[in-house]
DNA sequence: GTTCCGCATGAATCGATAG
DNA sequence: ACTATCGATTCATGCGGAA
């Protein structure tokens, strides 16, 4: 299957004009956080933040699917002592816009940034909010099914009988690592905690989320062809990712440096894919 | 030392009154999440919680010492499809009281709820949330530490194996067994999430959180013969587990029949003070 | 070719210092 | 007094070079 990846340089709210209403079957973005500082790229004070997305969230619900789903990957940050509150703000004007907000998973970061201080720990985990158009929503539970140990055997038998029916329509697809072979019963559903540490610098560049983020809601909220949008692709993850799973996917990114790094990062990417270096495996 | 526990039997809001200002150094609560345990509290709408809950919260403010610490464990439940948003709305009102929300504690339910749903998975986490009247608070950040990664690693190889499964859930984020004659320099902060697995009890009461968690916000917000209150005592966990520590406690609740088994568990502790069966965490 | 160890590096936060 | 900048603190991870 060929899958497209459609790059644009430029303003996300402008450039998200552009894209057919209901026609994204998932946006998976990290936007820029709240920063108080003025000088850094993409800096955006707390109080102006809310302002500042609403009309961005207004866009993605328009070229959003009816089936299709938004994850929000954010993290609010300490302000004067305190947590930021922009973020639940932000979740009340959104229902407001008519986004559902559905669930919020927590990204557990096992390898946090150090630090010390007198009144507060190491932040660990970040926010992954899960909106919707409408109830009703594609999720293709079953291709993030993971393996489960002996140590697990016992809560297995504490599984209803529902949880053991499963549709047949799914085949193994191909990408990645396969994990069709594993019988149904050494699988279970996974929860609304996800454990992924922070990839280092494993290459020239930096990425703000690790890969398997991404990997995971493309593998559980799209299927082959599909189409995945992230409206802040800053190093492109999301869409190398999306290209690497047979997912199609639109990037947008204002900043030319970072527009420039990911098209000779994507293109490439045909040569490489057989290539023992890459990296699939899930873990 | 010798250490009070007064259980009070009565409403909440009220039995607070009596409670004289800046006297509490810690408020450990599970308030009745919405709409849940109809039976038992009467239950509260979704859209009435903040309402019913300010009054509370503004007592809670006066009691609590300017260096104390309110953690509220709560988590929001889903309705119509959508994860209700009067969490949100409560800590944006109660900074309006004059409450800080220092910071949002994440408990990682290792052994969460089992269910399936087609557009949804399970359940693993819920909030504690940390609020404060200053900036400045008393906190023993040592009291609570955790061995070192790699060292704790390596070392747990060496542990026979039945060590290794009984401390397997406890010593990713000190819980439990005590670690403090462990040398300092092995010894690590821990983050702002917690991994901890929710206790089977065979008891008949509803929701009970395990006793690794009030136990963990004693140790790391009080010291011996400080003054804990839960004014939502429930089955009492959050007041044993400071009577165990050596803190003075409060708990009120206005159900009688909690009220009088919370008794009678209580009372009987200094009979089995030195018994084998007690549990004794803390050396 | 393994295993082991050293080291740089993060979507951080606070307190002090400087304008 | 209030705001912007900087240094100190801290630890899991994955890389590369060494044994």
């Amino acid at each position: 299957m060929e899958v497209k990846t459609d790059l644009k340089l430029g303003d996300c709210e402008k450039e998200l004009k552009n894209i057919p209403n209901n026609s994204v079957d998932l946006i998976f973005t990290s936007p820029p956080y709240a920063d108080q500082r003025k000088n850094t790229y993409g800096g955006i004070h707390p109080d102006k933040y809310v302002e500042w997305f609403l009309p961005i969230s207004k866009q993605l619900l328009r070229v959003l699917k009816p089936t299709g789903t938004f994850i929000l990957n954010i993290k609010e940050k300490v302000v004067n002592g305190e947590r930021s509150t922009y973020i639940m703000e932000l979740i009340l004007e959104m229902r407001k816009q008519g986004w559902l907000w559905t669930e919020e998973f927590i990204w557990h970061k096992k390898n946090c940034y150090p630090g010390k201080w007198p009144n507060r720990f190491r932040d660990a985990w970040e926010r992954l909010l899960q909106f919707n158009k409408n109830k009703k929503f594609h999720m293709y539970q079953e291709e993030v099914m993971v393996p489960i140990g002996d140590w697990a055997k016992t809560r297995l038998k504490n599984l209803s009988e529902t949880d053991k029916i499963r549709d047949e329509s799914k085949v193994g697809s191909g990408f990645g690592k396969n994990i069709s072979n594993w019988l149904d019963r050494n699988k279970a559903y996974p929860t609304n905690v996800l454990h992924l540490a922070t990839e280092c610098n494993n290459k020239n560049h930096s990425a703000a989320f690790p890969e398997g983020l991404p990997e995971w809601f493309i593998k559980l909220f799209t299927k082959e062809g599909d189409i995945v949008l992230d409206p802040f692709m800053g190093s492109g993850t999301t869409n190398l990712v999306a290209k690497r799973m047979k997912r199609n996917s639109i990037g947008i990114e204002i900043a030319p440096e970072y527009y420039e790094m990911v098209r000779s990062r994507i293109e490439p990417v045909e040569l490489y894919l057989f290539e023992p270096g890459v990296k699939y495996e899930k873990t």
